[in-house]
RNA sequence: GCCGGGGUGGUGAAACGGUAGACACAGGGGACUUAAAAUCCCUUGGGAGUAACCUCCCGUGCGGGUUCGAAUCCCGCCCCCGGCACCA
């Protein structure tokens, strides 16, 4: 007599993930094709930092940033735009090598493992990525244009090989970029760095220090992500300041001066023979300058050094070569130092003070030498109070004069004092009168320094893209023709590095013997590859010119499409890849190969997950596999719940528990959704269409501002109000609810968007709701009341209530007039709409 | 030391200077079930009072301040996270 029930229709994350799936790739629902690229209407660049393909996948942290990034792309999408969101593959580098190193296998085998498998697990989150525009940085298709990007800075002269102490990492066998050691650490491998004097590529990223810094300011990118580039681009205003040998320049014989290197600045300066340059922030204080000290690498300790203290200055210096920089670089140790035996003149007081070296100066920063003024600097206090220094003031505080005692230093403002001419100035006045006095005497003059060095690009491994640069006997330097690149990485079974300083390519005679592109006669191939980092400072500008093989990115294309509009991605990365992308579309523009010198217009860094309060790290076993559970939930339940677990921008905590709110959340609004006879066609019930607008319009305001969290809170809020009380959805009710999801949920999405008898993904239009402003407002209001500040009873008045109406409803509220019995009323507040304070004394 | 960002229930977190704890998780109770899972409903900051509808007191790291009113603004501390750090 009954018919068999029907299978119950359930939600399947996992068949209709795979259905949506297949179905974008077949449709090309997330290319941008070629001419759109070449002509769109409403371009939007999406972009998310690319990955490095590991051995391990995909984690977590990967996801989390890819699913943020994602639902911003699919919102301007349904919007309108034309979104382009690539994707690709970060794959060179020592991390790579290091790990087919241990695996023994070859990285040309296991890179295109892992891409395999990292293309097939982004498919599977869901991301609207283009994968006709994708990049991996391994492919000589791609670091042809890498190489090509070298010769054009070669060529610009921001390329050059010079010898310099650069930073080694004794682990991974070769040197490292400043941003790459942290806190004296190699970033990659944490082994204490050490200092190498070995001649290396570097990139002129000093020069743009100024432009860098001030283009900050114009940028609409993350707080802090600012903040970390200001702080390691480093401006500091100060003097440069001259101190002349007391014994004559040159005086002292066999001195072999080679004058004053300026870290900062790129070393080009050169000087006087025997005069000391230093760099001070407080040029007021000279007159208080007692002694000098030079870094144990500056160029003139060999000038200053008598025979007497020749042994002893030796052995520091040694000791201090040795040391590696975490040691050098601790700031608790007790200082020590050398008295050289020579004297400069201190050019204020004209009288002889003694030159010392010690490794608290470091010839990286400023010019490697300081006047010591141990009144007035800590540090050089410490010294002073070490060694038996005379420790004179030359500014007095407030309260304090020329005589009063130092018993540590005065680094606070004052006026000067034991300072000839210049006593009773402030400090700051102080500064300029004395810099221009000195400068007029040509012993110095205002300066700004910057903290910021040039960028190390060679790196003595293998897994890179060989530098194009070829040595000839007769010729020296020469770039390989463009025409001739790529300079194509060989496969080589011997790719270990050692501790020689060169790479492992300089065993490999057949590849790197050539002859000169000029003379043609014997030459010799740079056997170092460049810096990972080069790589990905400039992969934004290939994606949307992967189509085009004759030029690294399209000038029409280029045009279209960039800068970027939105990126989004790690803090990790903000002095390394941002810094060093900002440098080279900067040095493409003044090079007359792009039209702007910003390459991200709006970045935003999203927050970190952690687990249980911790970083999520496998000694702490707490790392969070995706797979498993996308495999019982699906990508668009994780996903959801990624982006509901806190502020984009701050990060959260990750509970395995917490998924089954996001995951009840989606099988309610199937449940709701999918009966779709049975959705009653109704008009919406007014009071839930007016939660309807209110939520539209939140979600609309928030999800651009990546407002996450509290964008599907709404959602969900609103979907418990359609299913109040168990009561039946009307159609009107839920259909907006369909794109509002897809961002997030973008299989379910369509899966929906289907059944409601749409054609065609919900992705190809702009179908994002609208909403009417004048629904979004209630008829009645909830108003506070307070007596004295203190909640006693709420009203719901009509939206608009005058005070007296409202006052009039209070006053008949017992639990109000209870508290204003026997007080006189003083005074009374009334905010429209929101609360009435009664204040009774 | 300097520069950012934080500190709110058992947990993740919400809150234009205007009802602190939205939305969830976990917990408690109930419905359905032979039972469980799943689902649904109610409840849940702490304390006190009341037979009950309810009401009161306390509460946003600590101490002050501004204000009719402060998680929010100001001053001084403490703690956590991130960046820089012998930077002259």
């Amino acid at each position: 007599m009954n018919h068999p029930e029907p299978a119950p229709d359930l939600y399947h994350p996992s068949e209709i993930e795979a259905k949506w799936q297949e179905t974008w790739d077949r449709e090309g629902t997330n290319v941008v094709p070629t001419d759109r690229l070449r002509a769109p209407d409403r371009p939007f660049y999406n972009l998310m930092m690319f990955p490095y393909p590991s051995a391990e996948g995909l984690h977590v942290g990967n996801i989390y940033a890819f699913a943020g990034a994602d639902v911003h792309g699919r919102f301007h999408r349904l919007q309108g735009k034309d979104v382009f969101e690539p994707i690709g593959f970060d794959a060179f580098g020592i991390h790579s090598e290091n790990f087919a190193l241990k695996m023994g296998l070859h990285p040309m085998d296991l890179i295109p493992r892992n891409v395999a498998n990292f293309t097939r697990q982004l498919r599977r989150i869901g991301g609207m990525f283009d994968w006709k525009h994708t990049v991996d940085t391994t492919t000589p298709e791609y670091y042809r244009w890498t190489q090509w990007l070298f010769l054009q800075l070669y060529k610009g002269g921001l390329a050059e090989r010079k010898e310099a102490p650069v930073n080694w990492c004794p682990s991974c066998m070769t040197v490292l970029a400043n941003e790459q050691v942290q806190g004296g650490h190699c970033e990659r491998c944490d082994s204490a760095v050490e200092q190498r004097r070995i001649a290396q590529w570097f990139f002129g990223i000093s020069k743009f220090a100024p432009r860098l810094l001030e283009n900050l300011a114009t940028l609409d990118w993350s707080d802090t992500t600012r903040k970390a580039q200001e702080n390691w681009i480093g401006r500091s205003e100060g003097a440069i300041l001259r101190f002349a040998d007391a014994n004559g320049a040159g005086s002292r014989a066999g001195a072999a001066a080679e004058g004053v290197t300026r870290g900062g600045s790129g070393g080009e300066a050169g000087a006087e023979i025997g005069v000391v340059e230093v760099f001070t922030t407080r040029p007021d204080t000279i007159f208080g300058a007692t002694w000098m000290v030079l870094a144990p690498e500056h160029p003139l300790v060999d000038h200053f050094t008598t025979d007497e203290q020749r042994a002893e200055v030796d052995a520091y210096r040694s000791t201090a070569a040795k040391t590696d920089l975490v040691a050098r670089k601790k700031t608790d140790k007790t200082k020590t130092g050398v008295f050289t035996g020579g004297h400069c003149v201190n050019p204020a007081t004209g009288r002889p003070i003694p030159v010392w070296i010690s490794d608290y100066v470091l010839m990286e920063y400023g010019t490697g030498a300081i006047m010591a003024v141990p009144g007035h600097d800590e540090r050089d206090f410490e010294f002073a109070t070490l060694f038996g220094l005379p420790i004179p003031r030359v500014v007095a505080g407030e309260g304090q004069d020329a005589d009063t005692p130092l018993t540590e230093a005065w680094t606070g403002s004052g006026r000067m004092v034991n300072s000839a001419p210049f006593d009773g100035l402030e400090v700051d006045e102080a500064k300029r009168a004395i810099t221009e006095w000195l400068a007029g005497k040509g012993a110095g003059e205002l300066t700004v320094n910057y903290r910021l060095h040039d960028w190390c690009i060679s790196r003595q491994r293998y897994w890179g893209p060989p530098i194009p640069i070829v040595y000839c006997d007769g010729c020296g330097a020469v770039p390989v023709p463009e025409d001739q690149l790529p300079v194509v990485l060989p496969r080589v079974e011997d790719f270990k590095p050692d501790d020689s300083g060169v790479s492992p390519l300089a065993r490999v005679a057949e590849w790197y013997e050539t002859t000169c592109p000029d003379c043609g006669g014997d030459a010799r191939r740079e056997t170092d590859v460049s810096d990972t980092f080069l790589d990905s400072a400039w992969y934004f500008l290939r994606y949307p010119s992967t189509d085009v093989d004759d030029a690294p990115f399209d000038p029409g294309i280029t045009k279209a499409w960039l800068p970027v509009d939105s990126y989004i991605g790690g803090n990790e990365h903000a002095v390394l890849h941002l810094l060093y992308s900002r440098f080279i579309t900067m040095a493409l523009h003044d090079l007359g190969h792009l039209d702007f010198e910003e390459p991200f217009t709006r970045f935003r860094a999203h927050g970190l997950i952690v687990k249980d309060g911790a970083k999520m790290s496998k000694s702490k076993g707490n790392v969070v596999v995706p797979d498993p559970i996308i495999e019982e939930y699906g990508a668009d339940t994780f996903r959801l719940y990624l982006m509901f677990l806190g502020p984009f921008e701050e990060g959260g905590d990750y509970r395995d528990a917490g998924i089954a709110g996001p995951w009840g959340f989606l099988k309610r609004l199937w449940d709701t959704v999918v009966p779709v006879e049975e959705l009653s066609g109704e008009a919406p019930d007014p009071a839930v269409e007016r939660k309807l607008h209110r939520t539209i319009a939140q979600v609309t305001r928030q999800l651009p501002e990546l407002g996450y969290n509290t964008s599907i809170a709404a959602l969900m809020e609103y979907l418990n109000a359609v299913r109040a009380g168990g009561r039946q959805a009307r159609r009107g009710e839920v259909e907006a609810l369909v794109p509002m999801i897809a961002p997030f949920c973008p299989h379910l999405a369509e899966e929906l968007w289907a059944r409601l008898g749409n054609r065609g993904s919900i992705f190809s239009g702009a179908n994002w709701p609208g909403f009417d402003p004048a629904l979004c407002i209630e008829d009645t209001v909830t108003v506070a009341v307070q007596v004295n500040g203190k909640v006693r009873a709420t009203l719901e008045l009509p939206r608009g209530s005058s005070e007296d109406d409202a006052l009039a409803a209070a006053r008949a509220e017992e639990n109000v007039t209870r508290f204003l019995e026997g007080a006189e009323l003083r005074r009374i507040i009334y905010v429209q709409d929101r609360l009435l304070n009664l204040v009774a004394t």
